[in-house]
DNA sequence: TAAAAATAGC
DNA sequence: AATCACTATTTTTA
């Protein structure tokens, strides 16, 4: 109790002065609808009807009638390691959410950007292979079905999206990001299973077997080319034998109005939602959605004594606005359970038309791209049973994009490179080329192609696959969604990364940025906004100039008759900034420089006030701006004789550390001025920045600047304040107990002499009066029901003092609003 | 003929 | 303080 009591009081003690309220507040926030969808797809479900009570998997209910006790696997056991907890909504990340640490191992580089996740340990279960996972139940992860918290109204779908919408919008994103890998990952893990590979073997043949492991005896290019033969051979079987029955995981997109999200339903054919024994059943009666069947494929070739990699071009909802809608729902009677739906499968085995579902389909008719029409797209008629039987043996045909969303990455050893494989959709072998769906595709986006390792690590491979990483791809991936994107997803790829860098991983590496370097120059004008290589006039920002010498590397022109406009490299952008602004960042620009670029006058909105009364006439042309090479550190005039520059407000200017006066120290403390005034020395309040809220901004004076020789002296004095605030807290407060204690002996003596002639019932009594007791004095602090020990404790913990005593609060009245405007 | 790119307007 | 974004329409290309 005591233990809990200090701990509680410290972890006040150093919290920020101001903030004690403002996490209740965050708390507050509702959960957004968006996240509980999310949640409910991703194999958590609320309740409708009473959305306080803590959620429950959908799938524990649905597979038998009564729900089962203990669900072992909610997503967040997918996402997090170790927690047995059933997600509730409250755990879900708010957008709003505090900064916590998660990654606490990587502590060398990046240690500010943190993973913006509160309560939810955003930390990935390390890759471990004997994981016990029984009973765990599959993520369903058919996430097409998503809506804005406010669904935009037809009316707000011309207004860009808000500040809000879109950070919302990147939340989700990087949440399905976050799911979808975990979903992977355990497919991943799921083929590595040796029951799962024991029942694929029987597909091989000592001959494949053979081929797919050539002895080191051939030549380099022997042995590439024997692994591909078996390769092929393997592929030619399994293609035959696994049936394509279900539909695999397509693009997620939003839902433009929220009834159609209400009335969502996965379709019957999307994938069976698994656990560890459905996937080993699968790979016995070779059916299942195409997705499984490369997942099988990557089992199959694992143990023939291949290294295989599961790839995965996740389909994460867009941050982006626009993009395909997901459209209305299609009239349902209800979708099937999954008993029901296990059921019509078997129904399916059985009568099944043994040449109808064959995946194939030639490549050629697939290969144009552009065409996601009946042709283009593979209609694999799944057998239409012959219907002695009720209603549900409809069974559709399925109609997916003619591009795998898994496949299969092969190490052709020989030349230690890593090769696409893909039997089922594209039928393609050592061709990335041909994995890349074409932009119109709405149903497969290309932006996160993830390769998952047999011992459990993962590389992100897109750029091996996008023809146009940098210009097209990029700008769907977090990378340029926010400016912390990149090291976000640098950090959650760190999370599945090995522990150290094999020749292999280099190797790879190094081939990835080569294909990123050998990636075409765009040749239309759109696809070089946000290019990070290169630069457009056209397309620079206000504030952003070319450097003096940048030459062009470069032409394109506009449509066919445009004008040809020079292609500039990015690195030659530079951001320009007015005077006031690099002064702002402890920077001066040099005399005599002309501005870089004048920035034209907005234009004029006319919303009553007229501010920036002064800017119009000095400058006509607009603001002048400069670059950073046309400016120098600013120097303040050194403390001469002990007294330190200050402003016509008596203040001293103090952006940036490099602002400290020559001769000057800075005194970071509340308690400086105070302290320098005791002492008697010159000081100057530093304006460190300006509070802005509302159209006004406010001066922010912390800490002072006094020379250089009083530094010590002052420090001494404020840690003296320090001291005597801190004694004459506890004495306050050591007073204030004692009163209490004072106080609640009295009322004892008190109860005792009222109550001395009553002796029978004693006990209920007693209680009652020492309850009116402890009501009758509220102000008394709670310690006061605690042992006296305890209230020492709790006494010298000290920051919480209640502001009616007459603490060191600082007076500002003599750095009474300095506002700077020039 | 249709997809992709440029452009115009808010 | 800082700042184009988004959609429909027209034009070009394959």
């Amino acid at each position: 109790m005591a233990g809990r009591k200090r701990a509680a009081s410290r972890a006040n003690a150093s919290a920020p002065r101001s903030s004690r309220s403002t996490r209740s507040s965050a708390r507050e926030t509702e959960v957004p609808r968006i996240y509980r969808e999310m949640l409910v797809e991703a194999g958590v479900q609320s309740s409708a009807a009473s959305p306080e009570r803590p959620l429950k998997r959908r799938r524990a209910g649905q597979i038998n009638e009564q729900p089962t006790k203990k669900p072992e696997v909610t997503s967040k056991e997918e996402v997090v390691d170790e927690n047995e907890e059933e997600i509730q909504f409250e755990d879900v990340p708010l957008p709003t959410a505090t900064v916590q640490t998660v990654y606490r191992d990587s502590d060398e580089e990046d240690e500010d950007d943190d993973i913006q996740f509160e309560n939810v340990d955003f930390s990935f279960p390390a890759p471990n292979l004997d994981e016990p996972e029984e009973g765990n139940k599959d993520l369903e992860l058919d996430f097409s079905a998503r809506t804005t918290p406010k669904s935009r109204k037809a009316a707000d779908r011309r207004k860009p999206l808000s500040k809000a919408e879109k950070d919302h919008r990147i939340e989700i994103h990087k949440m399905h990001l976050l799911c979808l890998l975990a979903h992977v990952a355990r497919r991943n893990r799921w083929c590595n299973d040796e029951t799962v590979q024991e029942s694929l073997r029987t597909l091989l043949t000592s001959k494949m077997v053979k081929y797919l492991n050539p002895g080191t005896n051939l030549s380099q290019f022997g042995r590439s080319q024997s692994l591909k033969d078996g390769l092929q051979q393997v592929a030619t079987t399994y293609k035959t034998k696994f049936k394509i029955t279900e539909r695999g995981l397509r693009r997620a997109l939003w839902a433009e109005n929220e009834e159609y999200l209400q009335n969502y339903q996965l379709s019957d054919d999307a994938e069976t939602p698994m656990e560890k024994n459905d996937f080993l059943e699968t790979a016995k009666s070779l059916r299942g959605s195409r997705d499984v069947g490369a997942q099988l494929y990557c089992a199959l070739l694992r143990s023939a004594g291949v290294e295989a990699r599961l790839v995965c071009s996740l389909q994460p909802l867009a941050f982006a606005s626009g993009g395909p809608p997901l459209g209305k729902p299609p009239k349902q009677k209800g979708r099937l359970s999954i008993a029901e739906r296990y059921a019509q499968m078997q129904v399916k085995d059985k009568d099944k038309a043994p040449e109808s579902a064959a995946p194939t389909t030639s490549s050629s008719v697939r290969s144009r791209l552009g065409h996601p029409n009946a042709t283009a797209y593979r209609v694999p008629t799944t057998p239409i049973a012959s219907s002695s039987r009720a209603a549900p043996q409809v069974i559709k045909k399925i109609r997916e994009s003619p591009y795998p969303i898994y496949w299969v990455e092969i190490l052709d050893e020989a030349h230690q490179k890593w090769q696409p494989a893909d039997p089922l959709v594209t039928d393609s072998f050592w061709k990335p080329q041909k994995l890349e769906p074409p932009a119109s595709d709405k149903e497969n986006c290309m932006t996160y192609v993830i390769a998952f390792e047999a011992d459990g690590t993962v590389k992100d491979v897109t750029r091996r696959y996008a023809k146009a990483y940098n210009a097209k791809t990029r700008k769907m991936r977090v990378e340029s969604a926010e400016p912390t994107g990149e090291r976000w997803w640098r950090k959650v790829l760190r999370a599945f990364a090995r522990g150290f860098v094999t020749d292999l991983d280099q190797i790879e590496a190094n081939e990835l940025v080569a294909i990123e370097s050998r990636e075409p120059m765009p040749r239309n004008v759109a696809d070089f906004k946000d290019h990070p290589i290169y630069a457009l006039e056209r397309h620079l920002r206000r504030n952003e100039v070319l450097v003096p010498d940048a030459s062009a590397s470069g032409t394109v022109g506009a449509g066919s008759n445009g004008p040809l406009e020079k292609v500039y490299r990015r690195k030659d952008v530079r951001i320009a900034r007015s005077r006031d602004k690099w002064y702002r960042m402890g920077r001066e620009v040099l005399p005599n420089e002309i501005p870089a670029k004048f920035l034209p006058k907005r234009a004029k909105k006319n919303d009553g006030f007229d501010d920036d009364g002064p800017e119009d006439p000095s400058e006509p042309n607009g603001v002048p701006i400069y670059t950073e090479d046309q400016t120098i550190p600013f120097k303040h005039p050194p403390v001469a004789n002990g007294k330190v520059p200050r402003n016509r407000y008596g203040n001293i200017d103090l952006y940036v550390p490099s602002m400290v006066p020559e001769g000057g120290a800075y005194i970071a403390d509340e308690l400086g001025a105070r302290a320098a005034f005791i002492l008697g020395v010159d000081y100057v309040p530093a304006l460190t920045g300006f509070h802005f809220k509302g159209r006004q901004g406010t001066a922010v004076l912390y800490g002072v600047v006094v020379a250089e020789e009083n530094e010590e002296a002052v420090r001494a004095v404020v840690d003296g304040l320090k001291d005597q605030a801190a004694d004459f807290e506890k004495e306050r407060r050591a007073r204030e107990v004692l009163r209490t204690w004072k106080l609640f002996l009295m009322n004892l003596r008190v109860r005792q002499r009222i109550w001395a002639d009553v002796d029978s019932d004693e006990e209920g009594n007693d209680r009652d009066a020492m309850n009116v007791d402890a009501k009758s004095d509220e102000d008394a602090p709670r310690e006061a029901e605690g042992d006296p020990e305890d209230v020492t404790q709790q006494s010298d913990g000290g920051d919480e003092a209640p502001d009616e005593g007459g603490g060191f609060m600082i007076d500002d009245e003599d750095y009474g609003g300095g506002f700077m405007v020039d």
